[in-house]
DNA sequence: GTCTATAAACAGATAGAC
DNA sequence: GTCTATCTGTTTATAGAC
């Protein structure tokens, strides 16, 4: 091993456990020192990697949103993938991740909060969500356009639904795992889908 | 004004103060005397009402979960109201509420945050949670029912995926204000209910 | 390139004056 | 009941040895 790949793999170490304590403690409630030792160094090796706590995290907030979740959705995001089968799956397929990835919710809560905090990462971290969130609108929109949505429905706006969807019942599943049961997510998507091509007009109320 | 009442009025203030500063720099990253001058004392005038900082944070947590959110759904859970209008509306009352209160959404986070790091206050977290839950669900049971909803569609499943939906929606409209347009909650009820009313089975895919 | 040791600043919490 | 002053431990970041 060349020094620049010892160097390349203490950094990835380092990436790894920060990633790591972060997640647990929170930008602010993690210390470097935790970090370096989680990750087998110590604080001098991680100075000479990064230049502060805080480029580390950005570092995590810049390219480490969501390897996963694009992933997942890149799996269902193929040409003989039927987009019926797409969204049927899509569900289980998320919440596995999230209940697979302990670190997950919670790293993005503080990516969340370090961002509207300090609104000039704004940007870094919207465009860290732009390759998952195309991902999971391309399949949305693939599987509107061959169930023949009414034109007027927007991939956009449904695609921004269902990721508020996912996340908001990832961190509930977190708070209470029986309210938020495996197929609770698959459930709603298919509410969803049912509604928006149904022409999004509910059934008046019996008493009107 | 007596003693006690002064005492009271201190506390309060000082409540105040740390809701606004927890959301705006988070548990770890607030520190107790930016809190008490922020509510016009000292540190000492802090520590004599309150134990610790974590004190402070969880009277906040057990207490200040969500009264305007409880408010309102409840303007919406009376007899008068037709739960065809209620749902319309419901939307863009839950998105105002969030607009108007900068510090309501990161303030949740960080509950949730310590509640997941810290399952012991979980039950706590949930306990102040179940009323604005209930009030919720309040409103959803009786549109169902109202609308002739298929017996099998459980209230509560509904519940927690109105909630999660609202609160994925409020996150990202703070991170990208045009991508969450005031309609798109009221919106997504819209295609949600739809679909849960015409029987949650969506039409097959045109290739199926 | 990484480690040990340490500097400098800061935070949570307490003691005693008023 | 609140304030001022301070104690004690911890933190980020750096300097110099290897």
């Amino acid at each position: 091993m060349t020094r620049a790949q010892a160097k390349a793999r203490t950094r990835a170490l380092l990436l790894d456990a920060a990633a790591r304590i972060f997640a647990r403690k929170g930008f602010a409630g993690a210390s470097v020192e935790e970090i370096a030792e989680a990750a087998g160094f110590s604080t001098g090796a991680l100075y000479s990697n990064f230049d502060s706590k805080e480029a580390l995290f950005l570092e995590l907030l810049s390219h480490r949103a969501s390897d996963r979740i694009t992933a997942a959705a890149q799996t269902l995001d193929s040409p003989d993938a039927s987009p019926g089968e797409a969204l049927a799956t899509l569900g289980r397929m998320l919440i596995d991740v999230a209940d697979k990835d302990i670190d997950f919710a919670p790293l993005q809560a503080e990516f969340w909060l370090y961002a509207i905090r300090n609104p000039q990462v704004m940007d870094t971290m919207a465009a860290t969500m732009n390759e998952p969130r195309q991902a999971l609108e391309r399949v949305i929109s693939a599987s509107l356009a061959q169930r023949g949505a009414p034109a007027e429905v927007s991939p956009d706006a449904v695609t921004t639904v269902v990721m508020a969807l996912f996340q908001g019942l990832v961190r509930q599943r977190r708070v209470n795992p029986s309210s938020v049961s495996e197929d609770l997510f698959g459930q709603a998507l298919m509410w969803l889908f049912t509604g928006i091509l149904a022409g999004g007009a509910p059934a008046p109320a019996s008493g009107d």
